[in-house]
DNA sequence: ACCCAGGCGGGCG
DNA sequence: CGCCCGCATGGG
């Protein structure tokens, strides 16, 4: 097969927004190439590349397909949860004020389902960060590490994601070298751990204290990059990241600016969105950070 | 110049 | 356990 015969399809969707899903800083903002103009992504998954469209309008319209990946189609309804309840999960989290005001302006925004490794590179390199340069160092790490991608002709047409035994080779110093900064030797460590001692693809995804357990046991992932691998890496809705902005905001609009430690913020959550805490997380997040 | 960013590990009390 | 500190780097 030629590689410009490609396998296209569309899936009808409501309540579904390209923009904001990619633009809300998870792991597709740190390495897929996203199109405002066009209002299209495209991304890598192992070997295939992936691109995805969106036409009509947020509350009902239509998702395009074009890969040469043959289950193109199932991948992007895994990766942005099509098949959730998307109304039932709005009525649920529709709390208060700021919760439909967050859902207002960015309705549409999925929490996406990513491959565990790649969302635990994405987290760790997060730390003590900001969005724009998080995004820079996956790239750079793609650019560097990742194998390449040829079509039939063996020309290169990207790069995957290095594996994590991709990276066993690589030094705390290469990763310098691409950005990485003190959470170099984070990588180190965590390509080491989870190419040896843990087989990420083997926890439980609905076990969210054992999730938790074995995640932070992996050198440079603690408590709150762990509920973000929990979250988008597992699709473990239960788990509710807490980093700066949504500490912030929780305090802000929930405790009228009073400061409250990050356990009293989980116990908040757990009693308030509950099963959907971490839907309600990406909310509380991106609308906090933005408003 | 100064402050901050999707925090973490390590050391100390 | 909780608290506090240093940490690399670039953008506002």
């Amino acid at each position: 097969m030629a590689y410009d015969e490609v396998f296209t399809n569309i899936i009808k969707v409501a309540d579904f927004s390209l923009k904001h899903t990619f633009e809300s800083a998870q792991p597709l903002t740190f390495y897929g190439h996203y199109n405002n103009a066009s209002n299209t992504l495209t991304y890598a998954n192992g070997q295939h590349i992936l691109n995805v469209g969106f036409e009509g309008d947020v509350r009902r319209g239509r998702i395009v397909v074009a890969s040469r990946y043959a289950n193109a189609i199932d991948d992007v309804k895994k990766r942005f949860r099509l098949d959730d309840d998307i109304k039932n999960m709005y009525e649920s989290v529709s709390t208060d004020a700021f919760m439909r005001n967050a859902i207002e302006k960015y309705h549409g925004m999925r929490v996406t389902l990513n491959d565990p490794w790649e969302t635990t590179v994405c987290f760790i390199m997060s730390q003590f960060n900001n969005v724009k340069r998080i995004r820079r160092m996956v790239l750079n790490l793609v650019a560097a590490f990742g194998s390449e991608i040829k079509d039939d002709n063996d020309r290169v047409v990207g790069r995957s994601f290095p594996r994590s035994a991709d990276l066993l080779k690589v030094t705390e110093n290469d990763f310098k070298k691409i950005g990485a900064g003190f959470r170099a030797k984070y990588l180190v460590g965590a390509a080491q751990y989870c190419t040896y001692n843990l087989d990420l693809y083997k926890l439980n995804p609905n076990d969210y204290d054992g999730l938790k357990s074995e995640l932070t046991e992996i050198f440079g992932v603690g408590d709150k990059v762990a509920d973000c691998i929990a979250l988008m890496g597992y699709g473990n809705m239960h788990a509710f990241p807490i980093d700066v902005w949504v500490k912030r905001t929780l305090e802000k609009f929930y405790f009228k600016g009073k400061k409250k430690t990050v356990g009293e913020l989980h116990a908040f959550a757990e009693k308030r969105w509950g099963k959907y805490a971490g839907f309600a997380q990406q909310y509380l997040f991106y609308h906090g950070m933005n408003i």
